[in-house]
DNA sequence: TGTACATCAGTGAACGCGCGTTCACTGATGTAC
DNA sequence: TGTACATCAGTGAACGCGCGTTCACTGATGTAC
């Protein structure tokens, strides 16, 4: 049972983390201490009874909004039926989305352009993959449930199939065949890539219907990682989420 | 015929630029004038002479970072015959991948998570769409040659119908059918994307061939935009480009 | 070709500001007996 | 239950630093006659 110096010391850490975050939104990655001291209304080295230095601070909010990210697919991907892949599948982005959607400057500082000289400690590593690891057993289940690999698999470099290879081997990716392993990465990186398109402003006077527009690309990325039933699931499973 | 006074004005801003362009790599958007200054062995002061203000050098690095990759990927897809439409696509891409990543710092700049209090003057417009000119200068030509329109197009929704109706009538995008003008787009945002999760440190410890990886991007791309003769032609027209 | 004036580049000092971080210190909370 | 000591949160001053921008001024280049 926790004392009262260990609940107050926690909820200082969350107010100084969340004052930090309102910060994002003016400053991106550049955190200024003195700002957020300030609007917590403590003196400007307090901060640092409970961050040893900015890039600390800095690094607790970006496993923060990982983590986020990462809870919010894993809720909305574990409410739909297991054997409905599709569902899950379109679920899982549409959660992601949602959250980045309400999130835009965490999202930013996760998968935006890297800070300059801010290295992330390994301890990012886990949170980060959280949004894979849930995107990795839909196709995992769906492999089990004898899932036909897409048809005419192009022929894939000696250096792809080599990572393919290595990847593979995680228990993460067990038994997804290696094609369907490059397409499942490739519907990933272009998914987030959608997702960065329309957060980062890119979509502005082009597209308006954004939620029409990911949902459709969902959707053929459903398809595409050998999914089936895609075309009348997943587009619900996405829309009607907002 | 330019005096001496407006030579050497030029030469000095393209040295402003020059440093500044080098500070990106250090600190990203963050532009640092008595730094340049300090460079340049000029006094801070004497950057006013040449820009306004530091948003103002920050808007010309922006356009000439546009206009740099603009030019890249118009030479990149003029160097391939007329009539190889994989090709042109290929190589429109293989160019704009390849300027990015031997620029990534100003790819960053324009592709990457936008400046918190930086709003782009109109002026970025039109270089900013210098590629995508390009791409749909390809997709029309491909349409005027008879090209077929993917099959099985998927229903679309009102409000995606009507931006896509709004922008088909930019002469850029004339005679390009809507099903395939959206497939256009999508194909547009997810390779930047593609090239985004490259660059931006995504895919490390996670593929390491990143040629041939977007290389088969491109191909898969190539097809769904409806372009034929993708399958042995685009390949190598990306990867033994480098 | 030379002269008188206008234009411009560049300087250096200054303004006003704010930052991250350290440090010695005070007072409150927790712990052990 | 009370006491003695250890631990910790928080303060306020200070350090060292650097920033963007302005301004009056100097000296060089350009222009018009």
């Amino acid at each position: 049972m926790p004392n009262l110096r260990e609940r107050v010391r926690a909820e200082i850490i969350a107010e100084i983390k969340a004052a930090a975050r309102r910060q994002l939104a003016d400053e991106g990655a550049n955190l200024n201490l003195r700002a957020i001291a300030r609007e917590l209304g403590m003196a400007s080295s307090a901060i640092y009874r409970y961050f040893a230095s900015r890039d600390d601070l800095l690094t607790a909010l970006i496993i923060e909004a990982y983590d986020a990210m990462g809870e919010a697919a894993e809720k909305g991907e574990a409410a739909v039926p297991r054997d409905d892949f599709a569902g899950r599948y379109a679920a899982c982005w549409a959660a992601i989305r949602d959250w980045s959607r309400a999130h835009p400057h965490q999202y930013a500082l996760i998968y935006g352009s890297p800070v300059p000289g801010y290295r992330a400690p390994a301890d990012t590593i886990g949170p980060a993959a959280r949004p894979v690891a849930v995107l990795a057993g839909i196709l995992r289940d769906a492999v089990g449930a004898g899932l036909t690999v897409p048809p005419e698999p192009l022929p894939v470099p000696d250096d792809l199939a080599a990572d393919l290879r290595r990847i593979g081997e995680d228990a993460l990716f067990a038994g997804i065949p290696p094609e369907l392993l490059l397409r499942g990465l490739t519907a990933w990186a272009q998914t987030f890539g959608a997702i960065s398109f329309d957060l980062f402003g890119r979509l502005n006077n082009v597209i308006s219907a954004r939620d029409s527009f990911f949902a459709r690309q969902v959707t053929e990325m459903t398809a595409y990682v050998g999914i089936p039933g895609a075309a009348h699931q997943a587009r619900p499973g996405v829309t009607e989420r907002r």
